[in-house]
DNA sequence: GCTTGCAACTTTACAGTGTCAAGTTCGATG
DNA sequence: CATCGAACTTGACACTGTAAAGTTGCAAGC
């Protein structure tokens, strides 16, 4: 044991990445208003001030929990792509499945990504565009391109749309739409637009 | 002149609309976080605890300022509208624009608007799909709805595609993009797809 | 081994926030 | 003219972010 069990002890060891581990559960658990820098601080087991040191405020550990929390996106939507299928198609499918899927089960993480203001992003170099998720986008939309077109075009468009519809699910908004008369599902719906995409060449 | 002109009238009026007029400003001028009750209250001049006779809470603050917002977001994409032309498709385009438009004008507006969550759109009774805003999308929609296809379709499509680029644009989220290399603006390349789904049924 | 320095963390303090309870004012209603 | 209640104020409390100053303990240099 140690002498004096009572005395705080001054060096985590971790505490950064505790704090962002802690700052997830904190927003998966009790939305966007629970993630606090105090309330990180007390889960980590260290003072009110500490995550000062750590991070630059508020923006500072927001930032830094959206940059972890596409780490964890991209991963996501790593594994459904994969789980659905080898051919391009079905792979776009995953992805759009996975979008969707992630934003529920993590509505407030996807409210802290993409909530970031511009300078937030460049203070943490946190680019989309470059992540592991816009990567998969990027590869399995390739084939669906038609040779008149730029493909930045059709990834754009894609990434609009999930994108889009993900927001506008996850927050209830489709409710007017009824999706139950929509057909077999919403991602039939976002795949039925995909595949009118690719299919503007072959007609 | 009154007799005692320091003392407070405790009767203001319209003290409702004041503040949520208070509350737009506050968004527009400061952002997401200059949405407080105690500022709202000191720039309609009464006391910080006066809106709680009006609103429940924050909440209730942020959900009328968000109807509000949705009346002001229904008459510009009219207006957008109105100004681009006679067609439908001329139509819906000025909708786009003016989609996109509003959220670069007010992106915390936008943000207070979609940001709600099913609670407080149940509360105030607020449903986009019955709002003007959505009858312009759905009366301009109905010409591009191919013959084989329901038009909540096409309706819910155009809106997630419009709704995700808006908030990518807005968010600066598109600049790993290159939006310059992708033609003549990003109201053509969300036309571009709009014309895809209405060319389905003509090829 | 001992000292020195410094990074990590704590403690204290302060302004701003939402929210509740109790008091005050004023207009309408009898 | 009295009264009653709605509209608003005042005061208080807990919680938040943030800054300043103090404390601890590891590690490097002698």
């Amino acid at each position: 044991m140690t002498q004096t069990p009572t005395k705080p002890a001054h060096h985590h060891g971790d505490l950064r990445n505790a704090l962002i581990k802690a700052g997830i559960s904190l927003l998966d658990e009790g939305g966007i208003a629970a993630l606090t820098l105090r309330k990180c601080a007390a889960r980590a087991g260290v003072s009110h001030a500490a995550p000062a040191h750590h991070f630059d405020g508020l923006a500072g550990l927001k930032s830094a929990v959206a940059q972890e929390a596409f780490r964890l996106f991209s991963r996501h939507m790593m594994d459904a792509a994969n789980a659905e299928g080898p051919s391009p198609r079905d792979r776009l499918r995953g992805i759009c499945r996975g979008y969707v899927q992630f934003g529920l089960t993590h509505r407030a993480l996807l409210e802290t990504m993409f909530g970031l203001d511009a300078e937030s992003l460049l203070r943490e170099r946190i680019d989309p565009g470059d992540s592991d998720a816009y990567q998969i986008l990027r590869d399995t939309c390739a084939p669906f391109v038609p040779p008149d077109t730029q493909k930045e075009v059709i990834e754009f468009q894609v990434w609009s749309l999930v994108h889009g519809y993900t927001m506008l699910f996850v927050s209830g908004r489709l409710g007017c739409l009824h999706p139950k008369n929509l057909g077999d599902g919403p991602f039939d719906q976002v795949m039925a637009l995909l595949d009118r995409i690719g299919d503007t060449s072959s007609s």
